[in-house]
DNA sequence: TTCCTTTATGGTCGACTTGACCTAAAGGAG
DNA sequence: CTCCTTTAGGTCAAGTCGACCATAAAGGAA
């Protein structure tokens, strides 16, 4: 029988992370200065090579925490897209697998071993920087995909550290999809859609205002109906 | 300076397709036998190793060309996401991006320089059977992936050879949902929703029933409100 | 204490959408 | 002409959504 010859391997695959969190009423995305060439001292995303007998997912969880300290229990990560471009990296032919984090407000990240710094920024602000290699657009698509999810998932929820309130839960959507909501409609759909949000009894006392109930994640991950934003731009 | 050197690559990159299309009310597959081991003469997605100074998009489109003799401009390729599992492939270290495509009834292929045979198949059957490696799981998830993109965007049409009648489009739905679909409201909300379908004026007479009036595909891509399934089931 | 400010919670109302169902129109077959 | 089939379009009740108003519950100021 004729042994079938693979190619010889020739393409180097990362997996490079876009992890968002909402800091103080504003999306924000970490990013680090690399440390070696190519691109020495721009910002990028995190992101490694992917090891031998490691998923991508693996590569992914292990990238994060080195750069975050996070496990996998703490944050998931949802695989976007491939990156596969013959230019995209000036050292040779390598596509990456963008994964998308979403988190509660994040401890303030240490720099690792290959990362200068590593630290959260705006997204606005990351967007106007230049970013290293095809980053700013990975962003971009990210951040697309993320506001999406949110409308027809409870992935929002997902950047809420429990207990949480309905404001909380209101201001990452605003965070997120940079408008404001009605605070009393928003209650409405999210009381409404089963398994989203389950009430813990207790409450929170603000410094201003009145108290607010506690709520954690329910078992629900989609939205039915979907909560839709009302922008209607049309590409 | 220190030279940044890169890991020897390791992975091998292929690009698999799953090309779906209706045909006579049923919702088909393309898959081909396949013509060398390993799995030698079980069925599978078409697909085939990522070219130096290719891109993923283009392997995905010159696989295409090869297996049903489309090229760019009749079919459109989507990304769905990569599969990685380092057990996937008997043979080694192979990654896989897995691109879906809707079109309409497309010619029969023939058999091309690897696939001992391509042929259409009814996904039903297609996930009854044995695949190679893990096209079953490609499948499942791309198929999952079409009915949503049905709810929220226009590509049903690109199932629809052109002009096509409304009653052509709902079967579309129908065949790829899987349920019966009321024709009335159908209509309704397709034709109150700008730039999905425009008239030719035009009429089709069938052998039986009334005439029915002529589309072609308008110049939306994104359903706003979407079009959805009535299905309530929560995983 | 009595306001006042602030935020949470809840209700109302009209516009719109949806699903179920009905009626008419337009062809061909007998 | 009368059936039969399919398209085209209308009706109606139930539900949803956005805009808006009203009340509740806290702390702080007068």
């Amino acid at each position: 029988m004729t042994v079938t010859r693979l190619p010889r391997p020739s393409i180097r695959v990362t997996a490079d992370l876009v992890i968002l969190t909402v800091r103080s009423g504003e999306l924000h995305v970490l990013l680090i200065d690399r440390g070696n060439p190519p691109y020495l001292g721009r910002p990028a995303l995190p992101g490694g090579f992917v090891r031998d007998g490691e998923t991508l997912e693996g590569a992914a969880y292990r990238e994060l925490a080195e750069e975050t300290g996070l496990l996998a229990g703490d944050i998931t990560l949802e695989q976007l897209r491939a990156y596969s471009e013959p230019g995209r990296d000036p050292r040779g032919r390598v596509i990456t697998i963008a994964y998308l984090a979403l988190g509660p407000e994040l401890p303030l990240p240490v720099a690792g071993t290959d990362a200068a710094a590593a630290r959260w920024i705006p997204v606005e602000q990351a967007l106007a920087t230049e970013l290293a290699f095809d980053h700013e657009e990975i962003l971009r698509d990210c951040l697309e995909s993320a506001r999406a999810r949110l409308e027809h998932t409870t992935a929002a929820a997902t950047f809420c550290k429990e207990p949480f309130t309905v404001a909380d839960l209101r201001h990452v959507y605003e965070a997120v999809w940079g408008q404001r909501l009605d605070p009393s409609n928003f209650r409405r759909k999210v009381t409404n859609t089963a398994g989203f949000i389950v009430p813990t009894g207790e409450r929170r006392f603000p410094d201003v205002g009145r108290p607010a109930a506690l709520y954690t994640r329910g078992p629900a991950t989609l939205l039915i109906p979907p909560l839709l934003r009302t922008t209607t731009d049309e590409p």
